[in-house]
DNA sequence: TGAATAAATAAACAATCGGTTCATTTGTTC
DNA sequence: GAACAAATGAACCGATTGTTTATTTATTCA
């Protein structure tokens, strides 16, 4: 089992895919395709169909949280860091209505742990840098002192329900403009009076 | 094989399963448990799933032309039926991404015609009522003296080309405003000048 | 160049899936 | 409660698909 390059192409693949279809109905061979190689190729990268969902899914936590990292430290007043913070989770997240997806209506496809693992973890590293920015943003005396822990699960909370109304519900016509409305109103209420 | 209010309910899943996951990746046994039935029912209501697809895709159709007409007899003015006509197209020639998306990347579910024709036929009903609008427009004086055949042919590309976009290749970033202010874009030309 | 190593393939296998049928059960009507 | 309609779930079987492996193709480097 190789690991370089390709591997990475094969992750960046196969998220895309899962996060469209599923597990169940992203064949193996569908991400192949893609990358114009024969499914056998791809078990010379990865073990089993299963290990390859869990190793995409790891690759896609960690690259986004580089991602929003690296986004976030080009701003440097808070209440930038805040507004890139907000569209990073709605671009990134958005990727994966499939961790959303499994929650609402397709729990079986692993019996127990993976599917909450995951959804868990981004949920942690998501809530994280979110609660960071708030308490810089206090510190700095630019939000109004509230609870950072509070704030940090209503704000994602509020991502996940837009991405799951657009990607899982898009008849409830959510879109990206709805969703920085809805910010730009909790961004106003943090906002410190002068 | 019975005909009443069930036969449409099943349509109406089908028809959301098979925009969203496309022919194959459907399976019989999703449409029925979308509507609490076991799979063997559907075939009471049907032949096969070909069948199914294609009975799907017609219904779909003449449900269509009768929604959007109906709507655009609401409006007496011209530019309001134009721009209702923009909407509908947009709106629910949404829930058939996979008419597109045969065209593009899933050539081989069925031989040849079934999937030319309803491409083909959804083309033509489409048109026509573009063309009606356009023709209206010109007469009462509103609408530049354009060559109606090829504006409706082009304003027909307008909405395929966006719904491609914010369907199939989500990562271009489309969306229904940006389709807005194309279309927007266009009436301002067609429009005429006092 | 050509031997040695790595990468990719295509065919084959086995297990599961999924479309379809049908005998049986359940529900409805009169 | 008889007659009919609707729905079920088990069974069938061919197609699909995850996985393995022997073979072919490409790359490296002495």
């Amino acid at each position: 089992m190789k690991k370089n390059i390709k591997q990475f192409q094969i992750y960046a693949t196969a998220l895309k895919l899962f996060a469209k279809y599923g597990f169940k109905r992203t064949r193996v061979e569908d991400i192949a395709n893609e990358l114009n190689m024969t499914k056998g190729n791809i078990y010379l990268y990865t073990k089993d169909k299963k290990s390859l969902y869990q190793e995409t899914v790891a690759y896609a936590l960690q690259n986004w949280q580089e991602l929003v990292k690296n986004e976030i430290q080009k701003a440097e007043d808070v209440v930038e860091r805040f507004k890139i913070m907000s569209l990073k989770a709605y671009e990134y997240l958005s990727q994966m209505p499939y961790l959303c997806k499994i929650l609402i209506d397709d729990p079986s496809i692993f019996p127990l742990s993976p599917k909450e693992d995951h959804f868990i973890e981004i949920n942690k590293i998501s809530i994280n840098i979110i609660k960071s920015i708030l308490s810089q943003g206090i510190k700095e005396n630019r939000f109004r002192n509230v609870n950072v822990d509070v704030v940090a699960e209503v704000l994602f909370s509020v991502y996940i329900m837009f991405i799951i109304k657009t990607y899982i519900k898009p008849e409830s016509g959510a879109n990206m403009d709805m969703f920085k409305i809805g910010l730009d109103l909790i961004l106003e209420g943090l906002i410190a009076k002068k």
